[in-house]
Order: C-alpha cells, then structure tokens, then sequence
DNA sequence: TATATGAATGTAATATCATAACAGGTCAAG
DNA sequence: CTTGACCTGTTATGATATTACATTCATATA
C-alpha cells in the first residue's frame, strides 16, 4: 500500500473507525479537505466551487448522504437544482479517491484519507447511520482468491457491512 | 456449514461457479425448482404461482434481473402488472434463500443451491452479465475480524465482485 | 487583445427503481 | 358458515439516476 501522505499525519491511517470515536472532527474534515486539494492538484484536475462545497457537505459528518440531499444543500446555496449538477459532482469526487459510493445505501460517504489508493471495506450503523471504512486487505485477498479459483478477473469490488456500532451497541443491549 | 441437501447431489456446491461453465442448465435449473418446494414445504410457506413463476423466471438464465424485467414477464402471463406484485414475490424469494439481491446491480438472481444457509460472494461479468455465486467464507471471515478490532457488530454483509468471467476474458483479449 | 478550445455547469425532460396504502380474493381453522 | 391470516391486484407516489442540449468559464494560443 502506498501513500501519498505520511502515515502519522493522517487521522484515516491512523484509526479507519474514526467515524464510531470522539475525534477532532473539525481537524479531520479540514484535514481531509487540505488533502483534496493536493490530490486535485497533483492530478491536474480541478476542485471547482461545486465540488468543493460537494465535499465540504459530505465531510461534515462520518455519514452517507443522498444524491438528492446533496443537491438541496446545493440548491439551497445557489448552485444549480438538477439532479446533474449533484451526480456529476459526486462523480469527480469518487473518480479522484475523494469519496466513496456505499452501494447498500445508494449514497455517498467523504473519504477519509484520500491520496492513498485503496478500496476499503465500510461499516455501516443501522442506529446512527454512521459509516467507518475498515482494512478490506485480507477480506479483499481472499475474494480475490475464490476468484482466481473459477478463473474470473476482479476489476472492481464492493465489501459492505451492516450492523452496530461500538456506541449503538453498548446503548441498544 | 450446514446442508439440508446431500453435497454429491447440488450441482451448486459441487461448482458454485456454475455461471461460467458449460453445463446441463435444464436440469440445474429443475434441480433448483424441487430444492424451491422442498425448502419452502419445510419452512411451512407457500410457493404460491406468481412466486413459482418468478423464481423460475430467474433461472432460466445465470444472470441477475431487475424487478420490472420480471414484472414485464409476469404481466405478460397474465399476473399482476403493477411493481408491488413483482417486488413482494422476490422479497419472499430473498427471504427464504431462493434468490439473493445484486446490490451493485439493483436487480436479484436465484440460488444456486438453495436449502443451504449461505452468504455468498458475487462475481458479475461485466461483459456477458452472468452472475456466479463463490465461496465467501474466507473473506466473510476477515472481514468479521477487521470488524471486530474496531468495536463493530455486523449483522449483514454484501460481497460482490465485478470483471470477467472466465469465457469473456478469452474473447475480448 | 482577440478568439478558439475544451471543460464545467445549468436545465429540461425522461428513465429507472421502489414503496405506501387500500381493496378484494383465497383458504384453512374454529 | 364465519373468522382471520395471508396473498394478490391496483392506484398513487416517492426516490434514484441518466440523456441531451444550451450556456458559461478558464485557458491557451495567434
Ligand atoms: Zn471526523
Ligand atoms: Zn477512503
Ligand atoms: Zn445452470
Ligand atoms: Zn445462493
């Protein structure tokens, strides 16, 4: 695995399940937002108005949001109110490693350490809806094996988990 | 694992991966079908006709197919034409382990070996659609630890693969 | 500076996927 | 029979997503 950024410098390296800890959140959404920018930038691509504000909503919370929730902040704000101006703007950002599709939920998660290829698996609280990206290394080696094994090529996969969280947990027992 | 049915007896365990090879399908897809009013005979539910017919819709072919593809099917048969007659009768399949939904594709496909209590893997080929259960077990299982270092109860999980199958990796190369 | 170019955005229209709510029919237990 | 649970049909609506085209913006030349 390699980084694009230091491993002590990044909350997302340092605990993946951020999302189920108290945490500077504050820190770690502008954290995430600095590295957007130097991702974009080294890429040559362009972290337009839109998509910044597209990014800066997503990161507000460790949660998955509609397209459709996303469009409404925008609207709200003056950008456009079609379905396009949304998809096409959460499309860059899957595109770029900055966010994430959660295929259960049909929405949209900010990522938390982007500049790091990975593909991580999610865990998904049914309680609070919040959304961790957890190691998938070994889970996704081993698909990849049952795989190998009937002669099928993985380009893409989606490892997606439901459940509690730690907190949801300890106060729905 | 568990099985209500003899292993030497299911073509699905002997080859989960079925999708991709050659085979006698008439016969996979009547095995299925006996499995079906076993399976539900047992749980003491009833496969009624429009659910029959579904689930014999699905497998006629290894691939996954969406609700108003088999809604269209159903309404020329002479069933129900509205979705709800289309998407309780999966819902009832997916429920009793007849057929399991495709996230990635917002579509469902019918089991393989049905009886068996499995969460599998999917590999869907991106080029012919077909859609092969695989053996999950290994990944599920790491998975479940990654979970477990970081607080988190699963309760459900999706595993679904997307590439080429065996056949078309051949031909498109 | 002018202007050509491609990228990004805005908008309308439409396609696709899914559920809520209720009415009527079927069937077996009492 | 009648009751009650379950299943089916239908209307209506909600939620998610894409196509197509017009317009604006940034930037790189001439
Ligand atoms: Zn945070
Ligand atoms: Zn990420
Ligand atoms: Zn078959
Ligand atoms: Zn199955």
């Amino acid at each position: 695995m390699t980084h694009q950024h230091e491993r002590s410098d990044c909350p997302g390296c340092a605990a993946p399940e951020l999302a189920f800890s108290a945490h500077d959140h504050a820190h770690c959404a502008a954290d995430a937002l600095a590295r957007a920018e130097a991702v974009t930038s080294a890429a040559g691509v362009r972290l337009t108005p839109v998509r910044r504000r597209v990014l800066e909503i997503l990161l507000e919370e460790h949660r998955a949001l509609g397209a459709y929730d996303v469009l409404g902040r925008l609207a709200a704000e003056g950008f456009g109110n079609q379905p396009p101006v949304a998809y096409r703007a959460l499309e860059f950002l899957v595109e770029q490693g900055l966010a994430h599709r959660i295929q259960r939920l049909n929405a949209f998660t900010a990522c938390i350490h982007p500049g790091e290829q990975h593909a991580p698996a999610f865990l998904i609280c049914r309680n609070c809806a919040a959304v961790a990206e957890a190691e998938a290394g070994p889970a996704r080696a081993a698909l990849d094996a049952a795989a190998a094994r009937v002669g099928f090529t993985i380009e893409r996969s989606t490892i997606e988990a439901l459940g509690l969280c730690p907190a949801c947990r300890e106060s729905t027992s």
